[in-house]
DNA sequence: CTCCTTGGTGTACGGCGTACACCTATGTGT
DNA sequence: ACACATAGGTGTACGCCGTACACCAAGGAG
């Protein structure tokens, strides 16, 4: 009988279906109940297949780091180090804005898996094959933070998105004049508001330029660490 | 009678409790029914000072940015753009770690209380006050990210935190010669690992340097916005 | 055909945030 | 001094959550 017998459950298929439900309805509705009975299962059975659920979200790390490399420009590692770490942390970029939820995850895990080492050895290893020093390389990673997953915080960019209406804009505007002179609001002779909110890659590229001249600079002077 | 009457519950007495609790027992202690039995009260009673616990966590965010202030190393305006920026992120950052749950809580907060914007609007008159342009104070307090509160991400650092035992840095080794060299940690020849760990202090004024230099070389220069 | 392993089930526990109805101090106007 | 409105505290309950534990059903190996 049975051509309906269900589909034998593995480890992939609950990642994959886990990544599924986080990019249509978001990270909180990543529930081990809410995921079990999308697989048509009850929650428990999840659990024969990940230990709980931390590793369920480092499995989906994993499954969405796995993305990179196939947005990967090409083999420009010969192209200098600059266009190799540039183009793999857009790349990540590109995989971060299909998964919104992935710098969510990121910041909170802790455990490193292998997909997230690998991915660290490979930029590192974009630095050190172009002649940086250890201990350049390590201030250099540190000083790209979580810029190296392709996402920023991003704080300060909510306060444009939903065009306030006048009289609240008024009210931020002389409370804050600063925020309000820099938030790419205008406000025009009729007292109408416009934001032209702000075009999140061009901030993305602006400011990891910013870093990589920083860190070109530093390496063509012969960066040495300071003496003790 | 009754001088042990129990003193009545406010706001603040809520926030200040809450952040006590937060900096004690770390964020996760933070529940409202937690909180509750702390100030000797039941659960529900806190919904009569704090709307629900979203208001909760902007609230000790605010206090937590209140403390900001007296941490400024002084009436350092005058000073020049770049020190009073300086100053105040690192003031920041001394908060921040004093209170080690802002980071998380800042993270997932979307609210802009007006501690916070006070505090933003503070930062970016450092910047325009020195005749930054606002399209070039806008990306650089992007670029700044949520450097502006003092912490960075440092996905990358815990590697080396535990010292590991030789077997597993070797498999470390192995597979990720990269990490493995930058990691801050040295194979004496009697293979004995030595993780030398890393001076957070020093990597975060590495990296706000290093933004700052980039940030005074555009303003120098007096960039401009790309043409379109 | 048996048995052992692997995968799925059912029940239950303790925690969470909070809606809602209720009671009780407290401070005010008369 | 007293009635009363209101602000602050209580109790109960609901529906979520992650997951421990005991159980049962398939299915492959001897």
């Amino acid at each position: 009988m049975g051509e309906s017998r269900r589909e034998r459950l593995n480890r992939d298929r609950v990642l994959d279906a886990a990544v599924a439900l986080a990019d249509a309805d978001g990270l909180d509705s990543v529930s081990m109940r809410r995921l079990a009975t999308e697989l048509g299962v009850v929650p428990m059975a999840l659990y024969k297949h990940v230990a709980d659920k931390d590793e369920l979200l480092d499995g989906m790390v994993d499954v969405a780091l796995g993305e990179v490399d196939a947005e990967l420009p090409g083999p420009v590692d010969a192209a200098g180090w600059r266009l190799a770490v540039r183009g793999r942390i857009l790349a990540a970029r590109r995989v971060q804005l299909r998964h919104p939820w992935l710098r969510r995850v990121l910041e909170t895990r802790t455990t490193r898996t292998p997909m997230v080492l690998a991915y660290t050895d490979a930029l590192i290893a974009g630095f050190r094959s172009a002649g940086f020093s250890d201990p350049l390389t390590h201030h250099v990673m540190h000083a790209l933070g979580s810029r190296i997953w392709g996402f920023t915080q991003d704080l300060f960019e909510d306060v444009n998105q939903p065009p306030p209406d006048p009289a609240s804009f008024e009210l931020l505007a002389t409370a804050f004049p600063h925020i309000a002179a820099v938030a790419g609001v205008a406000v025009h002779d009729d007292g109408t508001v416009v934001a032209r909110g702000c075009d999140d890659q061009f901030e993305f590229e602006f400011a990891l330029d910013l870093l990589l001249d920083g860190i070109a600079r530093l390496h063509d002077q012969g960066w040495l660490p300071p003496a003790r």
